[in-house]
DNA sequence: TTGTAAGCGTTATCAT
DNA sequence: ATGATAACGCTTACAA
C-alpha cells in the first residue's frame, strides 16, 4: 500500500511537503495541494496513524475500562462517550474488568502500553485503591471516573448523587401518601447501594416516619431469600404502603410478588425503581423510577477528558461533578393528581 | 518513560537481545533474561506497542462496527468478543454506526488507517452493498459479520435463524391450544423481520390454521398506532388466542394492552416474545421469548475472526454458521404441562 | 512555501 | 547466544 514516501516520489515533491497536505494544510500552496491530493487518490493511498502517533508521541485511542459491557448504565453511557470522542476524531477501546481488581490492573497496564492518549472508568466492586491507576498519572494520561468513583479529592469524576436520588423517591412516596415505606437494599458493600440506603433513611426522618428493623430488606445473593423477606414483610403489620427497590429488577420483582398475592398498585402499594431501565415505561403499571442520567453521565465524563487532553494553558481545577439524579414518575406510584412529569 | 535503548544501555548488552528477551524468550540464556527482567523492573521499562505494530506490520487492535452500542443484542455480543478478543491478547475498538451507511463507510476508512488486525460487524439497516467493505479485503483485513449480514456467499458471518425461530415460537403457541394466532410485526425493511414473518406465517400453514387480513399487524413507527392497531383485533372476531411478538419490547407493550383489557395471560392469550431480554423472567407471568443467543453469537463471530487471523496455511473455507435460536418457555404462553424448559 | 534529515521505539536481517 | 544496523511510516526542527 501506498505511502507518503511514494506521494513523494510521484509528484517530485519532498516529504515533509506530502505531510504538510495532510496536516498543517494552510502551509502549502492550493496548487500543490491539489498535486498531492490527486496523485494520493491515484495511489489510493491512506494515512497510517500508528506511525504517525508513534513519532508524534499522541495516539487518538481512549481506554474505557467497565466491569462489564451489557449493563444498562453502562451500555448507555460508553454510547454517548463514542458519540463524543468520536466527534474530535478518538476511538475508544474497551475493557471489561468483571469486577476483578486484577483485571483492571491488567488492563490499565495493557492501556499504558497502548499509549491510549486518556483514560474513563468505572471501577470494579473490589477495587478500594488508586493504587493500580497510579502509572497513569506517572505517564501523564489524564484520567476520569464515572457511575462508580472513589472518595479522594485530586481524581476528575462525573457521578450522579445516590443519596440525593433515594431522597426524592422516598419524598415523592410520601408525598403519595405513603406512611410504611420498606427499602430493597443492594449489596452493603457497594457504596452507591449505601448511599441510596442513607437517602432512603434520611427521608423517612425528615418526614417523622418511623423505621422499623425489617423495613430495610438486606440484600441476599439468592433471589429465593429475597423473595421470602419481602414476603413476610408483606404479611406483616404495620403492612407496607410503598417500597423504593435499590435497582429495577429488584422493583421487578417485587412487582411479581405484589402481582401473585393480589396486591394492587399503586393503590394499595406504591413502588419506585431506581436506574430507569427501557422496559420501565412499558410495564403496565409503568415503573416510576429515577433515573441514571446514564448518556448525560457518559458525555460529560468524555467532555471533561477531552479538557484534560487539550494543551493545558493554565494549571486545570480537578472536576467532581455530582448529578442531581431525576425522578420518573408513572402509573406505580401515582396515586394523585401530579404535575410533575416528563 | 525507558524504552529499550535504556535497558540495553543499563545492563551493558545490545538492543537485539533485550527484544528478544520480550519476545522469542527461548533465544537468550537463563542468566541475561534474569539482567534484563530485573533492569526492566528497576526503570519500570514497559513496551510500546504502537512501536511494536508499526515495525511488525501487525497491531493488536480488532475494530467492531454496531448500529449502536445499548442495545441488549449488541452489548452482550461485544462482551463475549471482549472476552474472547482479550484472551488472546487483543483489543477491541467499538465504533458505531447510527444506521448510517455513510458513518459506516468513514468508521471503516478510519480503522484501516489504524491498521486493525480484523474487523466484526453488524451492519446498518441501510447498508445493502458492500462496496465500503472492498478495500478491507484489498488490505488483507479479515471481516466478520454477526447478527445482520449480506446475502453474499464468500463473507464469514454468524447469525440466528430468524425464520426457525419464529417458526419453533409459532409451533410453540399451537401446542398450547391456540388457534388463533396473531403476529405484531417488526419493520418490514429489516431482513431479520421479515424472516421472523415468514416463519409465522409458514408455521401456521403447516399446521392448516387461517391466516386473515388484519392478522399481522404491520410495523408503523407510532406506538399509539400499533396500539390502536392490536387493541382494535383484540376486540374482533375471530378473538385471538395467541400472540407472537418481533421483539421483546412489542410483546411488553401487547401485555400492557392485554391487561389494560383484563384479558388474562396465557389463559386466553398466550404470548411469545423474541430477543429473551433481562426483563422476561422477571416479569409477572414470565415472558416467553426466542432467545438470540447474544452470547454465543458474539463468541462464534469472535472465533471465527481469530482464526482467520492464524496465519494461513491452507486456503480457508468461508464459514456462514446459523444458529437455531433457542425458545424459552415462561408462563405466558404456558396453558399444559410441559417438559421442555431452561 | 518547500526541502533536508533526524528520530519516535520497536523488529528483523545480517553477521559474529 | 549475542551484536550491529537498517527499516517501519510518519512528524518536525532547521535550513534554504
Amino acid at each position: 500500500m501506498a505511502n507518503m514516501k511514494d506521494l513523494a516520489k510521484a509528484t517530485g515533491l519532498s516529504l515533509a511537503t506530502i505531510s504538510r497536505v495532510f496536516n498543517d494544510s494552510d502551509k502549502v500552496t492550493a496548487q500543490t495541494r491539489e498535486i498531492v491530493l490527486s496523485a494520493a487518490e491515484k495511489l489510493s493511498y491512506r494515512p497510517n496513524k500508528m506511525a504517525a502517533a508513534l513519532r508524534s508521541g499522541r495516539s487518538n485511542s481512549i481506554g474505557v475500562i467497565v466491569p462489564v459491557i451489557d449493563r444498562e448504565v453502562f451500555s448507555s453511557a460508553i454510547k454517548s462517550m463514542e458519540e463524543v470522542l468520536s466527534a474530535s476524531g478518538y476511538n475508544i477501546i474497551i475493557c471489561q474488568s468483571h469486577e476483578s481488581y486484577q483485571r483492571e490492573q491488567e488492563i490499565i497496564e495493557n492501556l499504558v502500553q497502548l499509549k491510549v492518549a486518556g483514560v474513563i472508568i468505572s471501577i470494579s466492586k473490589e477495587t478500594n485503591t488508586t493504587d493500580h491507576l497510579a502509572v497513569l498519572e506517572k505517564e501523564n494520561i489524564p484520567l476520569v471516573f464515572f457511575d462508580r468513583s472513589l472518595e479522594l479529592g485530586k481524581l476528575n469524576s462525573v457521578v450522579i448523587n445516590n443519596y440525593n436520588g433515594a431522597y426524592q423517591a422516598t419524598q415523592h412516596l410520601v408525598d403519595q401518601g405513603c406512611r410504611q415505606i420498606i427499602h430493597l437494599a443492594g449489596k452493603e458493600k457497594v457504596p452507591i447501594f449505601r448511599e441510596r440506603r442513607r437517602g432512603f433513611e434520611d427521608a423517612l426522618r425528615r418526614n417523622k416516619l418511623a423505621l422499623e428493623d425489617g423495613d430495610v430488606i438486606a440484600f441476599d445473593e439468592s433471589q429465593a431469600n429475597r423473595v421470602a423477606q419481602l414476603t413476610a414483610r408483606l404479611a406483616a403489620e404495620p403492612r407496607p404502603d410503598g417500597i423504593l427497590a435499590h435497582g429495577d429488577i429488584s422493583a421487578l420483582v417485587a412487582l411479581r410478588v405484589l402481582n401473585e398475592k393480589g396486591i394492587r398498585v399503586p393503590a394499595e402499594v406504591a413502588i419506585v425503581g431506581f436506574g430507569d431501565s427501557l422496559f420501565c415505561t412499558y410495564l403496565e403499571p409503568g415503573l416510576s423510577s429515577v433515573s441514571q442520567r446514564n448518556e448525560d453521565v457518559g458525555r460529560l465524563a468524555a467532555s471533561l477528558l477531552l479538557e484534560e487532553l487539550q494543551p493545558q494553558e493554565a494549571d486545570r481545577v480537578v472536576a467532581h461533578q455530582v448529578l442531581p439524579p431525576v425522578l420518573k414518575i408513572r402509573k406505580s406510584s401515582l396515586r394523585r393528581p401530579q404535575t410533575t412529569d416528563e
